[in-house]
DNA sequence: TTTATATTTCGTCGATTGGCGAAATATAGC
DNA sequence: GCTATATTTCGCCAATCGACGAAATATAAA
């Protein structure tokens, strides 16, 4: 039962809710979660940290990041039900859009640096 | 967004899955459910409550007792969908099978009086 | 190999949670 | 009305949670 209620408690977050809608909608870095959902790096790896511990949620090393994805078919039957359930829920909230549209314009170059890229000036 | 982590809240707590699975089974008093889960009334009193606040369950008074009860067909779908959820899974689970047999075998009448029942002797 | 950047781990803090018992409330039965 | 019983509410406590910043780790780039 502690893995049914571990899963519950893993999406009874909205932070990760947000993150789970917005890695179904692409892979992302740590850095571009933590600029769209405004929130110290060190929290998102611990959000992530839970979301990988059910198995709804990979990771690949990339160079210098760590992308983050859905797990595509996961294993388990129970993480394939509640990721479907997900999908199909919240698709006209709000800040669930308002993620969407951070997560088609977020670029990884600009926003993970702390002293920008000077482009031009 | 916090109607559905309210849900996910809901269901993230073993007492409350185990409540949510023996009404599944029947209705049961609070005083049969506290004495199956081996936990005060009170706090039964309060998952019950965290239960009836997303409408997964009905409240009905009867008499000196308070009857609790799957909402049936409750209005909204997540609701639904949730309890089907739960009612598919863990019906292995060895916690969910004793909570059945016990539920089977409770009689309010005995186990809710502090001081029992004189029935014969 | 040094430096910069991306991420994770660690320690801390205030808020929430789940447990209890005591007190309050509601109803049944006398 | 009085008493017993079933339940809820209240106040408390220890444990967990979600947030942060600082320190540690890993890789890229110079």
């Amino acid at each position: 039962m502690r893995r049914e209620t571990k899963l519950f408690k893993a999406l009874s977050d909205p932070n990760r809710i947000r993150i789970i809608k917005m890695l179904q909608e692409r892979e992302l870095c740590v850095c571009e979660i933590a600029d769209i959902l405004n929130l110290a790096y060190s929290t998102v790896s611990k959000h992530l940290a839970v979301l990988r511990d059910t198995e709804m949620i990979l990771d690949r090393k990339a160079g210098k990041w760590v992308n983050y994805r859905i797990n595509p078919n996961a294993g388990d039957e129970q993480v394939r039900e509640l990721l479907a359930l997900v999908q199909q829920w919240l698709n006209d909230d709000a800040t669930v859009c308002a993620d969407r549209a951070a997560v088609r314009s977020v670029d990884r170059d600009i926003i993970c640096n702390i002293t920008p890229k000077k482009e031009n000036t």
